[in-house]
DNA sequence: CTCTTGACGACCT
DNA sequence: AAGGTCGCCAAGA
């Protein structure tokens, strides 16, 4: 029996982010207050590895699909996020100010 | 133990 | 405005 280790604690935020939703690393990193935003992609690069997490809610502060590269084809993250209503163009998120989703309003919902 | 890597982010030129 | 650089800090070799 292993502690957590911080990619366990990247995978259970990423696993709350609502269908249809997205948020992004330094959000992530910031409601762990730990680490830095490029830890919460590090750690996501070994979490889609069979973990089920949605790795493809999670975009860049700009909303763009940053990660799409390290996915089995650079286009799968882009239909899964179409899958879930999110309209992705230019490997950007449409109105992603408002798509935006931060791990705290867990708590709320 | 030391060095390198890494799906980012903010600052600097 | 656009591009380059530095900093974050955990984990693997």
């Amino acid at each position: 029996m292993e502690e957590p280790t911080y990619y366990d604690l990247v995978y259970e935020v990423v696993r709350q982010i609502p269908r249809g939703r997205v948020t992004t690393y330094g959000a992530i990193a910031d409601f762990l207050a730990l680490g830095s935003a490029r830890m919460v992609g590090w750690a996501l690069n070994k979490s889609f590895s069979g973990y089920g997490v949605p790795a493809h809610r999670v975009v860049n502060r700009l909303g763009e699909l940053s990660g799409r590269i390290h996915f089995p084809t650079p286009t799968m993250m882009q239909q899964l996020l179409e899958q879930e209503g999110i309209e992705v163009v230019d490997n950007k998120v449409l109105d992603f100010k408002r798509l935006f989703w931060h791990p705290a309003q867990n708590l709320d919902e």
